[in-house]
DNA sequence: CCCATTCTTGACTATTCATTCCAGAAAGAG
DNA sequence: CTCTTTCTGGAATGAATAGTCAAGAATGGG
């Protein structure tokens, strides 16, 4: 009974995630999203609401995608060490190549929103909480193996490497310079000795 | 000759700092600034220029202020850990009692702004650059004073220092929880032992 | 074929935005 | 007082904004 939607669903909303993680949620216009979701406004407001709404599945479909990697490079085995440096200079790596300079979305998501829109927190919030135990249980392995012995406090170091990883990003944005980067990482994974 | 300016000029731009820093540039209309600034309209574009003028200056005004207040504690004679600590627990403390969440105005206006404006992108760089210096003064004390003896690379940790002030002020607006904020802090100050 | 559904298009509304203009009041300098 | 400057308030401008409406074309199920 009656046509088919002509354009892909999750399509259609990873571009308008692309729009709102490069722009922010107010300098991204309606214009702005119509244009690079491809898809028609009306279709726009028929499929996902207002453009409130669309940010929001933006912040939902962007923690399933980039969330879901880092999930599953802290679950694969190996040296828990070697992988969390891997994540940590893969973020340098990203963030030079990208002249867009887009940071993390959640990252922007809290700076931006997060403190006038309620929904947006409690994304970012459960965001950083589910972040905080994937690296804590890679810690957890890290220390059963007898890799990680020097880390006394798992809990406080998965905290940490959180707000480590916004950091790094954040100061990836402000500067160019590869050599910094990668002193922050450096001194950033030394807590692990 | 001519009437006196009856407001304040730096009170009127600080004011405007404080709509920037709490709501962004983009979201900080005309309308608020002229109201919380208590200034008329036209008194705010023949004072400061336009909104974008404005803001700029405004971010001026903030690295002075609360660029210079970190300065200073930096350069306070006594135990550079000590310092840092007091630093970093002002920080988790300020953030926990403002209720705002505004974080700092530099990290918002990177997050927001820089990645499409140069001179937002100039002064935050550049006052990302005097915090690095900063930190490495203070730390350069430190081992002269042979407090720091385990600090190997103290430009490298400064740099951790920058990029982690900057992590834990954006967790400090996801997340109202003091205990995960005093582990970043803990093992954040790690390093220097 | 017929009917229901959905896509497409473009026009339309109503609001908000930054910015400018204007006319008059206030106030200091000479 | 007089001139000049600045403040004040409101109105006006024009562009951009988010969101809606309506009419027609496309498409599939029955």
């Amino acid at each position: 009974m009656g046509r088919h939607k002509e354009f892909d669903r999750d399509d259609a909303l990873h571009k308008a995630m692309e729009v709102f993680w490069s722009r922010g949620y107010e300098a991204a216009s309606i214009e702005d999203l119509v244009r690079h979701m491809g898809i028609n406004r009306q279709s726009l407001y028929d499929t996902f609401g207002d453009k409130h709404a669309l940010y929001l599945q933006s912040l939902d479909r962007y923690r399933e995608v980039e969330g879901r990697k880092v999930f599953e490079q802290l679950e694969r085995p190996g040296s828990v060490k070697k992988t969390l440096r891997q994540l940590f200079e893969g973020v340098v790596e990203r963030a030079l190549c990208d002249e867009q300079r887009r940071g993390c979305f959640m990252g922007n998501a809290i700076s931006e929103l997060a403190g006038r829109c309620k929904e947006t927190a409690a994304r970012t919030c459960s965001n950083m909480a589910a972040a905080e135990d994937a690296f804590y249980r890679a810690l957890l392995r890290g220390k059963k193996e007898g890799e990680l012995k020097g880390v006394r406090d798992p809990r406080a170091v998965s905290r940490f490497l959180c707000s480590s990883l916004q950091g790094l990003i954040l100061m990836a944005r402000a500067t160019q310079d590869r050599k910094k980067l990668e002193d922050v990482v450096k001194v950033t994974l030394s807590v692990l000795d």
